[in-house]
DNA sequence: TAACAGGCCACCG
DNA sequence: CGGTGGCCTGTT
């Protein structure tokens, strides 16, 4: 039962302190690029590959992480969290193309763009097609759930996201469970025809060559291969267009259009760092419909 | 209630 | 090609 964990309590690996700036865990969790996250007490519990890692705040610019089940260095943590990413020096570029973005970057202080495993990015950008948040997750952790892969932390436990040939050993009625509707054909048709290895085999290749691979998959269009090379492979120039964006758009540029069209004025527009243009444009469109 | 939500595919013209 | 209708399910 290779990669597959029960009950790994008092199963510390890693543990360290960071400083860093402009990073906020309740921003970069709740920002809607990922959703498989706990928040207790403010300690957020992210199962990520084989691991769990738990994370908090200490002060306003020091973090603590805790890695249990496999090991993650540092060096991978700061991969995953967006840590390297020069915000200043992004944020600077994207007011001097925009400067109606002004009051967007500044509210949005504090995310970073993560990086999530690219096989687990497409089941979860699939499932969140013409969905809201609450349901994307449920249908997540009940999926994970099924996976039966365990880490047991702070008397709760946690399951780790399933591999693919856990899912395929699923019964058809706990699939049916999830209640995906016309997503399941495309979840269906991922788990039967595409491996993990498939995915991770365009890791170093160039954003057309994803883009054309992710989408001749069925069930994966416009937004959510966008999704996908932004939150899965961490392409900064990639511009997910989804309902926010359009009227961001049009209420900022006053640019309207198909989500195609809309995905190369983004991706024309803010170049190398689209990913952070969006993403502040969406968590800004959405706090003001609230 | 009917519309719509982090859309996509099939099918038109 | 570019635009439109249908679709599972849950929420407001």
């Amino acid at each position: 039962m290779e990669g597959r964990f029960s009950n790994l309590q008092n199963n510390l690996k890693n543990s360290f302190q960071v400083e860093v700036e402009d990073f906020s865990l309740e921003k970069t969790f709740n920002c809607g690029q990922t959703f498989r996250f706990f928040e207790i007490g403010g300690r957020y519990y992210y199962p990520y590959e084989n691991s769990l890692i738990k994370t908090e705040e200490i002060n306003g610019k020091t973090f603590k992480f805790e890695i249990y089940g496999e090991n993650l260095t540092k060096e991978y943590i700061f991969d995953i969290f967006g840590l390297n990413h020069d915000i200043q020096r992004i944020n600077s570029e994207i007011i001097k193309i925009a400067p109606q973005l002004k009051d967007a970057i500044k509210f949005s202080n504090g995310i970073r763009l993560i990086r999530m495993p690219p096989y687990e990015a497409t089941i979860s950008f699939i499932f969140s097609i013409q969905s809201q948040i609450p349901v994307i997750m449920s249908r997540l952790n009940k999926l994970a759930e099924f996976g039966k892969r365990v880490v047991e932390v702070d008397n709760a436990e946690f399951y780790l996201f399933p591999k693919r040939e856990d899912i395929l050993e699923m019964p058809i009625v706990d699939i049916k469970s999830l209640k995906l509707g016309f997503r399941e054909k495309f979840f269906l048709n991922l788990i039967k025809n595409y491996t993990e290895e498939d995915f991770e085999k365009l890791r170093n290749l160039p954003y057309e060559e994803k883009k054309k691979f992710l989408t001749s998959i069925l069930g994966v269009g416009e937004k959510v291969s966008e999704c996908i090379i932004l939150f899965g492979y961490g392409d900064l120039s990639a511009f997910p267009v989804d309902t926010w964006i359009e009227k961001g758009l049009e209420k900022i540029f006053g640019v309207k259009g198909t989500t195609k069209k809309l995905t190369e004025f983004g991706r024309a527009t803010f170049g190398e760092f689209s990913g952070y243009a969006q993403q502040y444009i969406y968590y800004y469109m959405r706090s003001l419909m609230r």
